[in-house]
DNA sequence: ATATAAATTGACTAATCACTCTACAAAGCT
DNA sequence: AGCTTTGTAGAGTGATTAGTCAATTTATAT
């Protein structure tokens, strides 16, 4: 039983519910079964915590969709694997989707070193870039085709969250905001 | 001088800059040239201080937003009104509107009543309603159909703070961005 | 077996902060 | 002018909480 991490799994689902602040360390350890002093051994202080808790959850997220984006062949199942696991992940893991965006609008956010952040989204535009140059994609800043795909997936995040439907309907409803999203990016043949 | 308007205006400057548990009421108090019994004496909590703020940004851009959709006359007037105009408040007062979607991914939004959230909510959907009814849009949820404008509008607003492009570029950009998700939603003739 | 290092504890502290309370001033009313 | 209500001040309070520390246990190495 590995004491940070189930430190790291309770102050998720604390924080989701109660916002960083509202969440006492003291409560953190005693629902992670440890002393609060355990809690200060592992992460020297509560922000330490709270950028650990994300940076973990980010690259779990990033590592599972690059895996996912692998397994296609062509750009275009590459990018709708993109965007259909993304969604599946979210669904799946509904409080850690939230965290990340809890953590988005969060003064949180500034301690991370902008150096990481430009990494992750480096990696995703990356992935994109090619589409834009052979172009697959319309002739627009690939920051700006990144910016409209992701933003596509937190919508749909939000709209899946809220109706609640069943596995079938919440896949065909995926896959069809897919086929919006790649006919508005696509260059037009 | 308005005292309880320049408390709120202080307020959502050091909370966007700070977080809500990061900003003490004395802060608040003094920025805004009174003393704590007076904060207190207009706000009865802290809490009510967030959520009056909350009302008060929303309702403003609700009502801008709804005067700018009435001057549209057509349809994809009306619905590129909302688009744009979203768009060049997000980006003229960008505190405000972060403001927003940080009061959304935190635990206040639980102090809204759920019944102003639907209210809110509603007045965009009929909006688009018609639409949907008339076969302008495509025949999905009118939710959906909501969700995925709004985002693009966020995802928009994000992509513009990043960017910081002149005038000239931001409205080109914003034009070109309304016809992308004009076109995802319309039913094709 | 002994020594050293690492993990764990929980009582404690120093600071912070939301909110109260009393006192006083200004405005409004008759 | 008197009287009542409302606005303003700011010192004070009680509760909360991030983080410390000295003491104890457990693991590791020699």
């Amino acid at each position: 039983m590995n004491k940070p991490a189930s430190i790291l799994s309770v102050a998720l689902k604390l924080f989701v519910q109660y916002g960083f602040h509202g969440t006492p360390t003291s409560k953190i350890a005693s629902e992670a079964g440890v002393s609060n002093g355990t809690l200060f051994h592992y992460f020297k202080t509560k922000d330490e915590l709270v950028v650990a808790l994300y940076n973990q959850t980010k690259e779990e997220l990033n590592t599972y969709l690059f895996e996912k984006i692998n397994q296609g062949e062509v750009f275009k199942d590459k990018f709708r694997n993109m965007f259909v696991y993304s969604l599946k992940w979210a669904v799946a893991r509904p409080e850690e989707f939230f965290f990340l965006q809890q953590f988005h609008f969060s003064p949180h956010l500034a301690l991370v070193p902008a150096e990481d952040i430009a990494k992750h989204s480096r990696q995703h535009t990356q992935f994109l870039e090619g589409a834009v140059q052979a172009g697959i994609f319309k002739n627009l800043p690939t920051e700006l085709i990144a910016t409209l795909a992701w933003s596509q997936i937190n919508g749909m995040y939000e709209f899946l969250v809220k109706c609640d439907l069943c596995a079938d309907k919440q896949e065909q409803i995926i896959n069809e905001a897919f086929d919006l999203t790649w006919s508005m990016l696509i260059n037009p043949q």
